[in-house]
DNA sequence: GGTGGTTTCGTGT
DNA sequence: ACACGAAACCACC
């Protein structure tokens, strides 16, 4: 996976073109900036998503499809978001915790703590579950596979359901990709 | 094995 | 400047 940060000039004058999709685990939106992807969600409905509009508050929504959400739902399909180029609004620290949970592979788990660990700050491991539930593409950043030390299933985004059925079937699968 | 208080740090407001 | 987590840790019980 490729990504970019998206800069404040960007930011300024940006087009988000989105699409609806099926995916084994559900239907989701993807968006992109013409760039690369800058979203991924799951929907209910086929209807931009409030929490898509709350991230680029002043960015034009295109409902249309592109070469890079496609590439993305290919990657979802084979199971590696390998040759996907990402296009992400994002701090400093959000992606370097992002970009070490991406060497996480399907079957993996890891905790708040690892992953502050690895970056070199063993006690922000709060600070990490901020970053982490702050992934803006689900699934192509794996942040479903970030559970708390304690062994328990923790939080997700897309419902805590979502999260375990999404790990049993990465834990079914976990030789797929080798 | 549980519960509660404390520590900790990046974010959004 | 302030309050809040998708946490961890340690002390209890």
């Amino acid at each position: 996976m490729i990504i970019s940060v998206i800069t404040p000039e960007e930011l300024r004058n940006l087009m988000v073109y989105y699409h609806f999709a099926e995916i084994r685990f559900g239907s989701i939106v993807v968006a992109s900036t013409g760039k690369g992807v800058c979203y991924l969600g799951f929907v209910d409905e086929n209807v931009l998503p409030a929490d898509l509009r709350r991230r680029f508050p002043t960015a034009v929504f295109i409902q249309q499809e592109d070469e890079f959400q496609d590439t993305a739902i290919a990657a979802l399909a084979a199971n590696s978001a390998e040759g996907v180029k990402c296009h992400l609004k994002c701090t400093a620290f959000q992606l370097e915790v992002w970009q070490e949970l991406l060497k996480t592979r399907v079957g993996e788990l890891t905790t708040y703590g690892e992953l502050a660990r690895k970056i070199n700050r063993p006690k922000a491991s709060r600070a990490v579950g901020t970053a982490v539930g702050s992934n803006p593409i689900a699934l192509l950043i794996p942040c479903h596979r970030v559970i708390p030390a304690s062994g328990a299933w923790g939080n997700y985004r897309w419902g805590k359901e979502r999260k375990r059925s999404i790990l049993e079937w990465e834990y079914q699968h976990a030789d797929d990709a080798e």
